[in-house]
DNA sequence: TCGTATTATTGCAATATAACGATATATGAG
DNA sequence: CTCATATATCGTTATATTGCAATAATACGA
């Protein structure tokens, strides 16, 4: 039984997002830095950096900085197995 | 790759609501019909049937009826499993 | 230090979701 | 048919999320 569901609704929350889905997905498989992302997904950088932030804050992605790039990869166990059983 | 991310997407979000993800939980393991979710819940009729009129559209959940009462259990093959990995 | 590239944050406006009382609908008993 | 029970839907208010331009912060090179 789940202990704490507001735990985890927030991890489910943030992934149930079109965008940020697809954020995942990608940066499951291919480290990334932001403006590659704001390139794939055309959208406004601004707009990206709010996504990665939500996602960073639930512990979904890490970062890691090179030189000015700031590089985005998916960490969360979890995270990689919830997509896995959504991919199918 | 995950061909439709909103499709996706939707399943996660009728799942990110800590109600929503609590009654589902229960719905895996007994169906019920709508009182008994109230009583254990406590929460509003009108509340916990809107709740599971998001399951239903999202085709999480399966209703039978029985007289009057209408019995709900979780039927879809990859929220059981989604399920499996949060509980872990 | 100055300029530039990269990313993060802020500040709204628009949209979506949530909660819940009130009301409607449906079903079975008598 | 009428009544009671069980559930669904409606109407409204409160709250949360989203999108994005504008702006700030950071780090490197000349």
């Amino acid at each position: 039984m789940i202990a704490d569901h507001a735990k985890e609704s927030e991890l489910l929350k943030a992934l149930a997002h079109p965008v940020r889905l697809k954020m995942v997905e990608g940066l499951i498989h291919n480290e990334c830095n932001v403006n590659k992302i704001v390139d794939k997904l055309k959208l406004p950088q601004s707009t990206v950096s709010q996504h990665l932030s939500i996602l960073r804050n639930r512990g979904i992605v890490q970062v890691r900085k090179e030189g000015l790039k700031t590089c985005y990869k998916v960490v969360n166990p979890k995270v990689l197995e919830l997509v896995r059983v959504l991919e199918k």
